[in-house]
DNA sequence: TCGTATGTTTGCTCACGATCAAAGACACAA
DNA sequence: TTGTGTCTTTGATCGTGAGCAAACATACGA
């Protein structure tokens, strides 16, 4: 039996299914899961068993790439457990982290436009994920008007998140803008831990997130760490004085101007 | 008679509506327009006049807030003529330019979910707009099948904007994105001037969209005005060396890696 | 025509944070 | 246990670009 892995844990709450659960069991945990979407939530049992059932389960190794940026897009996935880290890669060779989902989330379709992927998709872990292909998605969508409004929802969401990272990127310092992140993935992905909440990244990821190095990144945690605010550990960041956190958020935003 | 201004020539291609011109011709102008915008473009004619009979004109003077941060959502907007900025003040009271929408674009819901406005639009100029309040909209959307696509297209167009800009802002110094910027609004939203394509934006607004001061976004212009890539103007500026721009945003992209 | 307001240029200083180098800590497999 | 690879820390250096000040240019109204 082997344990989740830190990203895994972190990610969505979701417990591993083990090996010996029946495969009832798994198909109602999906079905569960595939509830709590945001793209199916409102969703009644018997039409999400029926949309569960127009897909089939695809499974992805660590570190694979799930598709690439100018790829055509075949498929939508619904990813059902691991995460799956979305991803551009600059003139320079840099990566930029453009999100991280989670279970629950809807992978290929937000980045992609209809005619092809503008990012690359790349499994953290090892995840599972319902894959429709794109005709019979488009169907989907076209018959339940609540898939096309939680779609729309979707996007006004993702497109808040990045108004506000373009925003914080352009006019906060790194400071602020790791703390903002921080307080952000807490909420997203974060889990209890001895009454501390944490969160699974690395400080590269962590760099790639707020348009910093890894350098800097492990230069304020370990700063903060000694503060007691948090607690930087290898791959994960501890949250424990969460109000110092959201005074740096608010008070380091406001060194730059005059 | 008066000259139409620098952002309004640059705006849109669409010619101001003399005041000696018949109410019929600037219906039927407004007609057109709409069917040429990206939300509507598809729209049957009699369609197109049904819908534009249920908004009424809206006009705003030069530098009038259209709706503030915070403000709840009463009506859509579909720009006619003018320019609208779309921005966010930073904690430190910086502004941060999210898009700057011409004619025929649509003005107050992508950046506002159902809820709350979480950005504020400024007038550039004098402006017109058709406004649909929020349910008569809403029942146009759940109407029309075409109207729901396009505007899943245009929000997948606004995404793709912003990872493209949020990867540029994370890995391209100044001079890329600078250079990247000017050939995108080239595109859309420049004019012909004697053989040169002229933009007109501040220096001060072009910093705002590419997270830099005005300090910078001038010495940059200015260098390359004296090597002759560029021509800058108060307010404007032309494209006079397309390649070497094109080359700046490329070369100048892979200098901060090793 | 002049005065004022707004936008632009340019010089100067300096700090943030990128970059490199090297050692340390930890995880995992053999 | 030891070895190997990955992640992290910390020190040191240095350049980009922010910030400020002041002069300059242009548009516009009186």
């Amino acid at each position: 039996m082997t344990q989740p892995n830190a990203l895994e844990r972190a990610a969505g709450g979701v417990p591993p299914v083990g090996h010996n659960f029946g495969h009832s069991s798994r198909v109602n945990h999906t079905v569960a899961l595939v509830r709590r979407s945001s793209l199916f939530s409102g969703i009644s049992l018997p039409t999400c068993k029926e949309i569960v059932s127009l897909a089939h389960e695809k499974k992805f190794e660590s570190a694979q790439v799930i598709f690439c940026q100018g790829d055509s897009v075949r498929q939508v996935l619904l990813l059902t457990s691991g995460c799956v880290k979305l991803l551009q890669v600059g003139a320079s060779g840099h990566e930029v982290m453009l999100r991280l989902s989670g279970p629950g989330e809807l992978i290929g379709i937000a980045e992609s436009h209809i005619r092809n992927h503008n990012s690359t998709a790349r499994a953290q872990q090892p995840c599972t994920a319902l894959a429709w292909d794109v005709v019979t998605f488009e169907a989907i969508f076209e018959r339940h008007a609540f898939v096309r409004r939680n779609m729309l929802n979707i996007l006004f969401q993702y497109l808040e998140d990045m108004h506000e990272r373009f925003r914080e990127i352009s006019t906060e310092r790194v400071a602020a803008r790791l703390s903002s992140q921080i307080i952000r993935m807490m909420h997203r992905v974060g889990r209890q831990v001895n009454g501390e909440i944490e969160i699974s990244i690395s400080r590269e990821e962590l760099a790639q997130l707020i348009g910093t190095t890894l350098f800097t990144v492990s230069r304020l945690l370990s700063d903060w760490d000694r503060q007691g605010i948090v607690v930087a550990r290898r791959e994960a960041v501890s949250v424990r004085n969460l109000p110092a956190l959201v005074d740096l958020s608010e008070t380091a935003a406001q060194l730059p101007l005059k």
